[in-house]
This record gives C-alpha cells, structure tokens and sequence, in this order.
DNA sequence: GTCAAACTACGATGGTTCTCGTACAATCAA
DNA sequence: TTGATTGTACGAGAACCATCGTAGTTTGAC
C-alpha cells in the first residue's frame, strides 16, 4: 500500500471533542450518506470514492467539516486521501450513539423507500 | 391543572420526523440544555421554567425548532406552554438515539467540569 | 520532464440561523 | 376591569453554512 504523505492534517483530540459539533457534522444529508459509507464499505476510503452528487470542492468542505467535528480522520496516501470512522474516540466519549444513527439512517431509507 | 386551552400548534406526525432535523435540532448548546432538563425532569414543563441565558424570544426560537423537527410536543394551558419529549415517536424511528445523547450530554458534562 | 489524478484554497453567492428588542395577544387572578 | 404572567410576531443584524467555479498544489506514472 502506498505509504502516508508528510502532508498531514490537524485533528481534535479525543479530549476536545465535542458532542454539539458531531451532531451538527451528522445533521448534513451528504455528510450522512460519507458516514454511512464509511461504516459499510470499511475505513481508509478515499474521497473520490463517494461520489457525492456535488462538486469537488463541496465535496471537501463536508469532509473538512467531519474531521474538525472528530468523526472521522483523514490522511494522505500519494494523490489520495483516506478517511476513517473516528470509532474507538466516539465510542469512548459519546456511548452506542455512532451505532444508533447508523441504525437510524438505516430505517429512514428503508422508511422513505419502501 | 389547567385545561389545554383551544390554542393549538403545528407538529410534524411521526412519519415525518427526518433523523437530519432532528440532529440538527440538537446540535444546538441551548437545545440541549431543554432537552436534558425534559428528561431529567420529566415532561410537561413550561418553557418558562427553564431560564436560559437568552432572551424570552430566542427562547421562542428554540423551543420552535424543537418542536418542528419532532423532538419535543407543545400544548398550550393557561398562559403556559407546557413541553414534552415525543420519547415513543423518536424510540420508534431511531431507536436508541434519545438515550445515547442524553447519556453522551452527562458525560460530556462531568468530563468539562471535573 | 510531462501529464493526469486527487484534492485544496480562495472568493463569491444565496440561504439559514441565532440573537435581539419592541410591540402585541392570551390567560388568569384580584 | 385592571394588572401581571407567559409567550408570540415581526423586523433586523451578524454570523454561519452549503454550494459553486476557477486556479493552484502535490503526487505518481510514463
């Protein structure tokens, strides 16, 4: 795998997280579907991967926005740039709540689906 | 106790409610607060009763956008208007969710005063 | 060295939000 | 009826946010 880059990017310390900024990372439409992503297809996704249907630079501003919230991290891997769910840091200070908007997203598209 | 009055308020049904309003909702400092307190301190509370450090019409806001987003009920009675966390609709469309910010709020907290 | 790929930085725009103050409406108690 | 309590409506300002396009940087492949 290609090595990380001596780029690197500043992100909240578990400590400085704070539940009020996670909850208004989560309360976007795209940033949902990137979180819900990340949480199915697995960590270390590059952000081209998600297609979002919005432009390369809105597209950057939502991860932006997840990373200084603390929900996810990002880091450079050669043009690439992966993003992994900050799990073991929300867990440990916000309990079982990553796992229930998940389930919730999920039941919402089921909901607004079917 | 007073009567509900014939005064009535729009609320979003169940089927309504969207997990991204909802977030939003509480991602707010001093919609937490109210929604803590609810809570804590059980339902049926005036908003009167919760002192928030702003004024009575950005009071009004707040408790406006908690109730549009489905978080909370409103009933008027007398010159009160009473509020109550909508537990059963938010248990049913996301489970688990109420509880893990409620806990994740505790938490958050205790860890910014000890 | 050149080129394409992936992402960023910047500036701009239109919309939303949080906040306020003032003036008003509904209710109840005396 | 008068006054006090509770909350609303409205208008306004400042800040924030989602979005875009264009121009630029960093990297790896050829």
């Amino acid at each position: 795998m290609t090595p990380p880059s001596s780029r690197s990017l500043d992100h909240p310390a578990r400590e400085q997280i704070r539940l009020e900024s996670v909850l208004h990372a989560l309360s976007d439409p795209m940033r949902l579907l990137v979180v819900r992503a990340l949480a199915e297809e697995g960590d270390e996704q590059a952000c081209s991967v998600f297609e979002l249907p919005v432009s390369k630079s809105t597209t950057t501003h939502h991860f932006r926005v997840l990373r200084e919230s603390g929900v996810i991290s990002q880091i450079y891997r050669g043009t690439a740039k992966m993003n992994s769910l900050r799990r073991d840091d929300l867990e440990a200070l916000f309990p079982g709540l990553l796992g229930s908007v998940l389930t919730a997203c999920s039941l919402q598209a089921e909901r607004l689906a079917g």
